[in-house]
RNA sequence: GCCGCCAUGGCGCAGUGGUAGCGCAGGGGCCUUUUAAGCCCAGGGUCGCAGGUUCGAAUCCUGCUGGCGGCACCA
């Protein structure tokens, strides 16, 4: 933190409160109150203590009123003569605090000296004001924390997108009904969790720093190890390691964690991003589906029971079961192509794919102008969940054949809300078909393609160990957050969001030394 | 990366060629049941940055920075 008097620039410019709070703040020091204190035994959140009124009022009058010791931040006073209001927000909820003059001076005298954004402690008797409104008399308070910054604007709150983002903590302190999507996210991955460890998955964590960023068409971030020196990757999935741990005898594993992608950013796209990825031995693409039913309407049913209002609802039920339908179903249905019925004839596929106005590679087998159709026309239609089975083996490269039709794979995916939510299939455990496919990509890598897949030697000498047949399946908990919430961007749904750094941000940290490892003082 | 839109006191907004205003917040005062409390007084911004056009620019033009949206890639 800087110094009392040199505030980050970038933020710099309510120096005139900032200062006036910082000499209200000294001037309380200096007469023997402490503005930043450390301790408060509150004996009820904001909600208990509301309830405790309620409960007595329940019974006969006769009893003394109840009293409460609560804790939290005042978001707003108001003071009317020898009266003074405070509302005071804790996780759980509101509480207005008043004191008279008269009555009680040391709670007026304490509401009275008050800022917004304070923390505070208070404690006193439970009783309602002639509007009814549950109301805590303050006998006794404390400050906890004085606030040299106030809260934003207090009945819009922040507005400005880019402030909720660079200024999160600001955001979620003024408008706490901005706190919900995230405590539904959190909810979200409970149910994830809860639901696999019932199934007796065993939840695991493999390297995010990896030699080799597999598992995945990305392009990745690549990093530096000093000691080792060596190159080092984020990961961009979490499949290779996950594969390995089949290898090995865990019959269930999983793992929901970061993964890092450098590409684009969107309303849909952060560069971290949580990925669950699930793998089950001896399981085929029949489990994977029903799991995918489990996991998704179990965190539908986990969001939707977070009390509280959004700003937002989903616009998608996420109850199951979800439709199912063959990819090359849902082309002929939307574009009016056959694709099955015209399978042997590739260029007259392309040809009439092309009339309709589809983008194709060049000379595309059948495979690829049905998956191009499929992307371009019918996936952002599908709105509603949608398993979509049965993609060609052209562009599933980790997946199993079909062994009634090898010109398709035992793989589906999830779409809802128009965009793909689940990827799942029955996984390769051929270490020399998966040789030939590595090899395939690694000359797709030297012809320039900067998201083909790398050879892993390493990874290969694991499934010729001996892989067990094996069910898998990726899900995009951010999106599944987005869907679930209602939110319009992914960043609604990440606390702190990747933005690009501004002119004034604060410098860079030094390399090395300086930050708080968990061998030093933080442990 | 390309295209479009946006940027005004700490926060929320108005002002589209004549030299910047309102509300909240902050400062001072009044008010003994308020809750987006109310009332009075005083203060605070060279309008994201840099150029240009003009007698005159928050306003028009160019470039830059940041954000948002779209396209492309992916979950």
């Amino acid at each position: 933190m800087t110094g009392p008097d040199a505030g980050p620039p970038a933020e710099a410019p309510s120096e005139a409160v900032r200062a006036e709070r910082l000499r209200a703040a000294l001037a309380l020091r200096a007469a023997g109150t402490e503005p930043w204190n450390v301790d408060f035994d509150r004996d009820a959140t904001t909600k208990e203590a509301v309830q405790r009124l309620v409960d007595h009022e329940g019974r006969d009058g006769a009893a003394p009123p109840p009293r409460a010791r609560v804790a939290g931040r005042i978001l707003a006073r108001r003071s009317s003569g020898g009266l003074s209001f405070a509302d005071l927000h804790d996780e759980a909820g509101r509480l207005q605090l008043i004191a008279e003059r008269d009555a009680t001076p040391g709670g007026y005298a304490f509401l009275q000296q008050l800022d917004l954004g304070d923390i505070v402690g208070a404690s006193g008797p439970l009783r309602r004001t002639r509007r009814g409104e549950p109301s805590l008399g303050v006998e006794t308070g404390v400050l906890l924390a004085k606030a040299l910054r106030p809260p934003a604007e207090k009945y819009h709150g922040l507005q400005d997108v880019e402030a909720r983002y660079r200024r999160r903590h600001l955001d979620l302190l003024t408008t706490p009904a901005r706190r919900r999507p995230f405590i539904q996210r959190s909810q979200i991955i409970a149910a994830l969790r809860h639901e696999l460890d019932r199934r007796r998955f065993l939840e695991v964590e493999t390297p995010i720093l990896q030699p080799i960023p597999g598992g995945g068409r990305a392009r990745p971030f690549a990093t530096h190890h000093h000691a080792l020196d060596q190159e080092l990757f984020l990961r961009i999935a979490l499949e290779l390691y996950l594969k390995r741990l089949l290898v090995a005898g865990f019959a269930r594993v999983y793992e929901i964690g970061r993964v890092f992608r450098n590409e684009g950013l969107s309303p849909r796209h952060a560069p971290e991003f949580t990925m669950l990825e699930a793998y089950q031995a001896y399981a085929g693409r029949e489990a994977m589906l029903e799991l995918t039913e489990a996991l998704v309407g179990a965190a539908a049913r986990a969001a939707a029971e977070v009390p509280g209002e959004g700003e937002t609802e989903p616009t998608v039920d996420l109850t199951p079961p979800f439709r199912r339908a063959r990819m090359a179903d849902l082309v002929l249905e939307t574009v009016g192509l056959d694709v099955l019925d015209r399978w042997d004839d590739p260029a007259g596929l392309a040809a009439e794919a092309g009339r309709l106005g589809v983008e194709l590679p060049p000379d595309p087998t059948s495979g690829l102008v049905l998956v191009a159709c499929y992307e371009e026309r019918v996936e952002r239609t599908l709105i509603a969940p949608t398993f979509v089975l049965d993609h060609p083996v052209e562009t599933s490269p980790l997946a199993r054949r079909r062994r009634d039709d090898p010109r398709f794979t035992e793989r589906f995916e999830l779409v809802a809300g128009g965009r793909e939510l689940v990827n799942a299939f029955a996984e390769l455990n051929d270490p020399l078909d998966q040789r030939a496919r590595f090899l395939e990509q690694a000359r797709l890598g030297a012809a320039g393609d900067l998201e083909a897949h790398p050879m892993d030697e390493d990874f290969l000498e694991a499934l010729e160990q001996g892989m067990p047949p094996a069910g898998g399946l990726g899900l995009g908990v951010d999106r599944l957050a987005m869907l679930a919430t209602g939110a319009g961007s992914i960043r609604d749904v990440i606390l702190f969001p990747s933005l690009r750094r501004r002119e004034g941000d604060a410098a860079l940290p030094a390399a090395d030394g300086g930050g708080r490892g968990l061998g030093g003082a933080a442990r």
